[in-house]
DNA sequence: AAAATATATGAGCAATCCGTCAGTTTTTAT
DNA sequence: ATAAAAACTGACGGATTGCTCATATATTTT
């Protein structure tokens, strides 16, 4: 039905002395220098161990497969995300002011690293489909849920669902988009006051009914 | 500096015997069929040549690289959304009711060929940099920009730059995204109906200062 | 020190894919 | 009918890539 036959991409054996946890931090910094600066369809094993300065059999003996090491990076990114939104959502003061922040920090942190993340998500057929991708990004997707309850607590579910899907994939997609073309400081400042901007507004609308 | 090389992709030739054009729309066709059935992974010139009944050696005689193929296609796209933008921005009517109907149009074109639509934005690293791909957006970018300037006539140029690449990336990226997971008729109105929404209200917001 | 376990190596296999070109067939021009 | 031009064919070269496995080294345990 979709892509490819799904691989295979959990992770195979977990190291257990100092040296190979060594080992796997370097082939996943490797990973994102190469990444980086070769793009997803130069990304290969045998890329990634070089630069790792190791062997393509080491890097096989940690990762079942290529899409395994892509997928590691995309989950770590989940995750840092989570905890982004963590801390937005433990912060006081009024949601909208909290939804800015959110925003900035989305542009913010997705501008950053643009290349590494345009690359990554070109990378994406290859885990995209895999069982494990849902689960990984379970985390970030109840926390927003969350916060989106504290932003429109008096809607109906289904249109909460929908106002979710859609500031969530505003938040993401277009913060891709943006991030193609590199950006100045404050272009991106601008670019991420109009965005809350909109949002905030239409948060605003929903709550006047 | 970016993805691969660039290749080139201009047309090789024109084909001169009804014949030939003929073998021309075979393969365009069969092009789509093979992203629909099989990804943007399996797309293969030689899977394109099968399923047009045709040898890979007359494809290559009209397409340089599969890149040209695929950038074909998506120059496609680009001319049908600058068609409907055309249509929407010759109507007579208040601007922020044909805002709701491009929105509406975008969104309903982007889900009626999901699968079409996510393998070809998979295999953009293909022909994304290519200089051709700017100038074949051309159109639909000016037209677009005419529109803003409709919606928003009493901005400073700056202010209705960065709306308009904050509305064409919703409509673009977020439609995508929305077109990801198969979805029903009723959802995908709501939806559209969230998304004008949204943009309404920013428009609105904007004009008024 | 010796055995057992964990880790690392890298040559090489199997699979795939892009694109070419020498030769054939079809259409058009003369 | 003959020649020239256009279109078509598909086997094949060259290149890349994902991943394995027999072997070697290092670490821990006994």
């Amino acid at each position: 039905m979709a892509e490819r036959p799904s691989p295979p991409i959990s992770t195979r054996k977990e190291p257990k002395q100092a040296r190979a946890e060594q080992l796997l931090r370097s082939v996943l910094e490797a990973a994102v220098q190469v990444l980086e600066r070769e793009g997803a369809a130069r990304f290969t094993t045998a890329r990634v161990a070089e630069r790792a300065g190791v062997s393509v059999g080491s890097l096989y003996q940690y990762f079942p497969n290529k899409a395994a090491i892509l997928f590691r990076l995309q989950a770590d990114e989940w995750r840092d995300s989570a905890r982004m939104l963590e801390g937005i959502l433990s912060q006081p003061g009024p949601p909208l002011s909290r939804l800015r922040q959110l925003v900035h920090g989305f542009i913010a942190s997705e501008c950053a690293e643009a290349r590494v993340r345009q690359a990554l998500a070109d990378a994406a057929p290859l885990y995209r489909d895999a069982p494990e991708a849902k689960e990984a990004r379970q985390e970030a997707d109840r926390l927003f849920d969350d916060f989106i309850l504290e932003l429109l607590p008096d809607l109906d579910e289904p249109e909460q669902d929908l106002a979710s899907d859609l500031i969530a994939s505003t938040l993401t997609s277009v913060g891709k988009s943006f991030s193609g073309k590199p950006r100045g400081k404050e272009e991106i400042e601008r670019y991420a006051n109009g965005m809350a901007d909109m949002l905030c507004g239409y948060v605003e609308r929903l709550n006047r009914g």
